[in-house]
DNA sequence: ATCGAATTCG
DNA sequence: TTCACACACTCAG
DNA sequence: GAGTGTGTGTCTCGAATTCGATAC
């Protein structure tokens, strides 16, 4: 199926482009640096092709270009464009660059041809990783290459100016364009002035480090590097951090922690789970010190972490260690009761498909949705409540969702609770809840819907079906930490009419695999609430 | 020749 | 903003 | 039970283009 797209005017990337250093530099004039004003003024100085084609560029990849790769029909006069755009300091006309970043604008034919290449005969990858070695910069004529190489001077006041703009620096300026062809549809919410995203100069700074040190801990873990990473850790463990980023900054800490951990590193490990209290830190701590024989201090932290558990899995971790650690300390145990969840075996010859899939079709009437069944009703229920406009929610018109949704005071902010929430809320009200919300905001992003995986039969005879005592107790759960809380769900859902409860939860289980921690915490909340869910182990006949 | 990854565009 | 899950293996008790 | 390491499908658009790797 394929639906015509609007046609976008002659130069709508422009004025996207200004309609968002309109809105930044309205917004956030006293936190711009130097660099960023000097920008301001000489883009605001520019005619309009030259203009056009440096906002053509920042839509690219780079950062260096080309001449010849560049090529608009709306821009007729490019040379002079680049001319203007060098003339305003925008654009560097001839960049020094290294035989790497050179290497990577040229095909492998043309590099073949340059004297100085190490290896005629070696693939692009491998020619690649030897020139990164190279420390050289210069020109690209002085490699040698008469391709007209160019490179915009700004791309960090962009980056700047879009995690301004978008809060974060996933989202880009084809948010623009994707939302005005109606690709992307946003629930419109109005914005709200009062509360900015950001307050301080040094919180945007701050958040682009955070952001390259992510980076490069993706880089060292995938290589192993382990100096790297400890070298990471030490910047994450400084004290210097903003507050306002103390939950990205954490989980990071946390992230690095567990890998070092992994390596052996323990202290540094132990030193940045100490920095926080989010999960798994605690858990982090516990064992770490279990290991080293610091029983009092593990036996102190999972004390703390039983009084005032933040997830499931601290919980399910305060089970399962205490008696452990007890033994060590000779203290007296209680062991909390243990859930055995109802286990089924069933043998069926192999399929195409995957285990759940076969499982789906020996089970009548069953779908295969994980969390996107039970994920789904709680968005289409709460929507309103999601996209409520309370200060500091909603920044920019391309949200899936309120920017403070994970914050643990979500609800709170909203003058509300899970209790409640529910003492309110009928199930007559739900459903008809869904219902209006199916039909009224059908498409649009929401960060529990997701329209294609369902439809609204099913999701309306789902909710039928499942008691709303059992929909409040899984609500429940999820709000304890939407973040956390919204995996593990069983595989399956089945119709039973006429059947015990009607229905079930089932999770299928291929020979040899088992439970995972999350799942065993959503079989937990079942069991507690009084919902069917069973787990079946297959075998294939 | 063919395939897949990366990039660009609207 | 990558992750969630299945699958496979080891080790200890 | 606990830990580790892999592979796989999500990569929330889809068409067009280019390039490199691989096989023949
Ligand atoms: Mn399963």
């Amino acid at each position: 199926m394929t639906t015509a797209l609007p046609d976008l005017p002659e130069g709508y990337y422009l004025d996207n482009f200004r309609r968002l250093l309109d809105t930044v530099v309205d917004r956030y004039d006293d936190l711009l640096s130097p660099d960023d004003r000097d920008f301001v003024k000489r883009f605001r100085a520019l005619n309009q092709a030259p203009a056009r084609l440096l906002v053509r560029l920042y839509t690219r990849k780079g950062p260096f270009f080309r001449r010849d790769k560049l090529n608009y029909p709306e821009i007729p006069d490019l040379d002079a464009a680049l001319t203007d755009l060098a003339q305003s300091g925008l654009v560097d006309l001839s960049p020094e660059l290294t035989a790497g970043e050179l290497a990577r604008l040229l095909t492998l034919a043309e590099l073949r041809r340059l004297d100085w290449l190490p290896d005629r005969k070696a693939a692009k990858a491998v020619l690649l990783e030897m020139l990164d070695e190279w420390p050289d910069v210069q020109p690209a004529s002085d490699w040698q290459v008469d391709i007209p190489i160019l490179l915009p001077r700004h791309w960090l006041t962009l980056r700047r100016l879009q995690l301004m703009y978008f809060g974060n620096e996933y989202q880009s300026l084809t948010d623009f364009v994707l939302s005005d062809l109606g690709l992307f549809q946003y629930e419109p919410y109005s914005l709200d002035r009062r509360q900015r995203r950001f307050n301080t100069a040094l919180e945007i700074d701050q958040q682009l480090a955070l952001n390259d040190l992510k980076a490069e801990y993706y880089q060292a873990q995938e290589n192993g590097d382990r100096d790297t990473l400890l070298q990471l850790a030490g910047d994450l463990l400084r004290d210097d951090w903003c507050e306002s980023i103390r939950d990205r900054l954490d989980r990071l800490r946390n992230r690095v922690g567990f890998r070092l951990e992994q390596w052996g590193e323990l202290d540094t490990a132990l030193a940045l789970f100490q920095t926080n209290d989010q999960p798994p830190a605690r858990e982090r701590r516990c064992r770490i010190d279990y290991k080293a024989g610091r029983y009092q201090i593990a036996w102190d932290t999972l004390q703390q972490l039983r009084d005032r558990p933040r997830d499931a899995t601290e919980i399910r971790f305060g089970q399962r260690f205490m008696p452990r650690l007890a033994r060590k300390l000779s203290q007296p145990v209680d062991p909390d009761p243990v859930h055995a969840p109802i286990e089924h075996r069933a043998c069926w010859p192999r399929g195409n498909g995957s285990v759940e899939q076969l499982a789906c079709e020996h089970l009548p009437d069953s779908v295969w949705l994980e969390n996107l069944l039970p994920l789904g009703v709680f968005g289409l229920i709460h929507w309103d409540l999601v996209f409520r406009e309370v200060p500091g929610a909603f920044h920019h018109p391309f949200q899936q969702g309120p920017a403070d949704l994970h914050d643990p005071d979500f609800l709170n902010r909203r003058g509300t609770s899970p209790q409640r929430l529910y003492r309110e809320l009928t199930a007559r009200d739900a459903r008809d809840r869904i219902r209006r919300h199916w039909s009224a905001k059908f498409g649009r992003f929401n960060p529990f819907v997701h329209w294609a995986a369902l439809d609204e039969t099913l999701v309306l005879r789902c909710f039928d079906t499942v008691p709303w005592e059992h929909w409040v107790a899984i609500f429940h759960h999820l709000w304890l930490d939407l973040r956390r809380h919204r995996a593990g769900f069983p595989d399956l859902f089945q119709f039973r009419p006429g059947q015990d409860a009607g229905y079930r939860f089932i999770e299928i289980k291929g020979p040899g695999d088992r439970l995972q921690d999350n799942q065993r915490d959503w079989l937990a909340v079942f069991s507690e609430a009084g919902i069917p869910a069973e787990v079946w182990y297959v075998d294939y006949a």
